[in-house]
DNA sequence: TTGATTGCAAAGCATTTGCATGCTA
DNA sequence: TAGCATGCAAATGCTTTGCAATCAA
């Protein structure tokens, strides 16, 4: 939007981070910045290694653990969270001024289908309240079949998994 | 309820066990045998190192891997159930004749409160159907604090991971 | 200067696999 | 007897940790 060269974008988030890291008096690095920037710059699901695997492009010296170490950081300064999809790996999403949503997991293709129903949020909090739970969050996964693999269900043969790219599908909400 | 010293205990259940041990050309063997009647014999959220505890304690021959092995064999045949409460572990709990529900875990005390909602499973129903999605199955957890620890909160340490017991609280369902 | 940060290698941890031996059908 | 099951050890895959060198404040 503005006409200058300087990287502006996500100035939000990083001020946060910023915020973050002189609240728990951490240092900026290159490699910090980098890194949040990748992971904020695409909308994927994304492991550490596969943030990894996009950070090297630009800075190969940088290593695996810290990136590791930073999506932890980032995760504690609330710009993303954790997600699992049932592959025993940690994925990570962006956090700040995302809503929350749920998922549902394709079995077949591995796509990732984000929604949010206000309803079934009420009645989780009802439920709760029922046990005198306060609950802090919550995780809620449906697995199946997306309408895709239901049609070509006879024809194609089950994906190895993890062999297909983990499609984050965008949806209107409510 | 029966006179007689043979166990007869589980009967439907290791009938079950049988047809699809049958079924799939597979072979009875004690270690099976013990493994699924010591699974049935306790309540609780069990890891496949908990229930190796237990069952090395009447025979301790028995392996490690076994363990792993049968308890993935239960989970095919339908008795077993593999749930996750977020400390990375795979934990088994009954699943023949046991109604679906879903879990409450306390991040304080490690407690887990089993509920189930009809109106949340017809919500998710739902929502799937909005998406074309047919759903297998699911998995919604809530993480927060249980009555106790907010009671207790400004007393008490935070407990170590894994250092309390974890608890399975029956509740009235529906 | 001081202590946080980094990257590498090694360790951890839950789980799986290879394989020789044992046992069920 | 054939081949499934077992148990051990080793391997795996993801993630964390120890540590010496580096770098931000």
């Amino acid at each position: 939007m503005s006409g200058s060269e300087t990287v502006k974008e996500f100035q939000v988030e990083r001020d946060i981070f910023s915020d973050y890291i002189q609240s728990r008096g951490l240092r900026h690095t290159g490699q910090r910045d980098l890194i949040l920037q990748t992971f904020l710059s695409t909308e994927e699901h994304l492991t550490s290694e596969d943030l990894y695997g996009l950070v090297s492009k630009i800075d190969p010296t940088l290593g695996l653990t810290t990136v590791y170490r930073t999506l932890k950081l980032l995760t504690e300064a609330g710009l993303a969270r954790e997600v699992r999809f049932g592959d025993n790996k940690t994925y990570y999403e962006h956090h700040f001024n995302h809503e929350h949503h749920d998922h549902m997991i394709c079995t077949e293709c591995g796509k990732v289908i984000e929604f949010f129903s206000p309803d079934i949020e009420a009645l989780q909090d009802e439920m709760a309240d029922k046990f005198g739970f306060r609950p802090t969050h919550h995780s809620l996964r449906l697995w199946g079949l997306c309408s895709e693999c239901q049609a070509g269900n006879l024809i194609s043969e089950p994906a190895a998994p993890g062999a297909q790219p983990r499609v984050r599908v965008r949806t209107a909400m409510h």
